[in-house]
DNA sequence: CGTGTAAGGAATTCTGACACG
DNA sequence: CGTGTAAGGAATTCTGACACG
């Protein structure tokens, strides 16, 4: 389930977190959902557990650098390729 | 995947529709999207593959109303709960 | 660093109706 | 019957910034 077809508000729903967050998760290179024409952002569900993981890690107390870098070292359940 | 997460404009991209014509087989009772507080409509990918055969049938002759018999006959691939 | 918020604008979606046929 | 469209409004999302710390 790679399709990005959600929109921000649907994520919000889904992973209890704000878009202020989200979008922030997006500007750090964790995620990277894609655009309408209008710019909005469209998300998938491996997005969304994407960013659950991401949360989780927030919690043990990492932060997103170093989150990039587990992630880049594939040492996160969700894999996922980052623009 | 029934999990209604996705705005008519994706729905539309997926299956080359109009808004028109699936808001339309909402009202003959063919689909049954959810709706988020604000009205906005929000469907799930198991809409989209029912809405492709309902337009699979329309092109084989059927009327709505036909479709909406068929369906409740158990007569489609997709099957689906109509509210 | 990570996140909340008010601000103004732009994109998205909604409903009810008129049109054609 | 099934679908297009213009109309006006409401909900959704966007960006850049200020704030706290």
């Amino acid at each position: 389930m790679n399709e990005k077809v959600m929109g921000i508000g649907m994520v919000c729903e889904l992973t209890g977190l704000s878009e202020r967050q989200i979008r922030y998760y997006e500007e750090r290179q964790l995620i990277s959902p894609d655009r309408t024409q209008g710019r909005t952002r469209k998300y998938s569900f491996e997005d969304v557990e994407r960013i659950k993981e991401i949360q989780q890690k927030m919690n043990e107390g990492f932060n997103t650098f170093e989150i990039r870098q587990l992630a880049a070292k594939g040492r996160l359940t969700i894999k996922y390729s980052c623009t």
